[in-house]
DNA sequence: ACAATTAGTCAGAAAAATATGACTACACAA
DNA sequence: TTGTGTAGTCATATTTTTCTGACTAATTGT
């Protein structure tokens, strides 16, 4: 007899994949400043309160790995690299506007 | 001295604070389908594959205190309860309807 | 009276996420 | 060559989340 715990496992529902994606306790506030533009490492390590390098580093390894962030090295003085909003990224900014206009 | 490690709280972002009450592992799948209709505890650990009493549980008095989602008593035989979107989650379906069409 | 269905609670265990502190490595300036 | 700023890694510890299995309790059907 098999179970009647089946039928729907969908996961291709885009809400549930893009909450995945910004799941964990600073990539919501990460993705939120580069909104605002490019973002570095050890700026964002100064601005999140409470963070650390460690939690940082990982939650933007995910983001790039999921898309929503492009990590690029500029060549510049000091050399430094810099996390982008992807086009990905960029599709969901009228969703936080969206979100903003709620009360 | 101060550290400068200051300035940036607002916590007052609705994106993040809705990213917040949809947190955890099946609170996001709860109300998804919750979108179709009411929805009631013992259907949803059958729908849910992998899930449990407590975690649902859990989840369900956590998405009622968050106000997306309304607790009522159903006076039908078999009296039961049923969990339905509430005006602040139904506030929220044009926005998934949104993220759908997106690629 | 007994079993099934409803909707849970509770304590403890296991798993996953996050934090700490030490360390690495490159570029550049003094 | 010593120091500063860049951006991390790594092993381990702590904290948080989730799961398991036993239990409760009211309602309804046989």
């Amino acid at each position: 007899m098999t179970t009647q715990k089946d039928s729907n496992t969908d996961e291709t529902c885009p809400a549930q994949a893009l909450l995945k994606t910004l799941a964990g306790k600073w990539k919501p506030e990460i993705f939120r400043l580069a909104l605002n533009g490019p973002v570095r490492f050890n700026t964002l390590l100064r601005q999140i309160e409470g963070s650390n390098k460690q939690s940082l580093a990982v939650a933007l390894k995910e983001l790039e790995a999921s898309k929503l962030l492009n990590k690029e090295i500029v060549n510049e003085k000091p050399l430094h690299i810099e996390y982008t909003l992807s086009a990905t990224g960029q599709s969901l900014i009228p969703i936080f506007r969206q979100l903003e206009t709620l009360q």
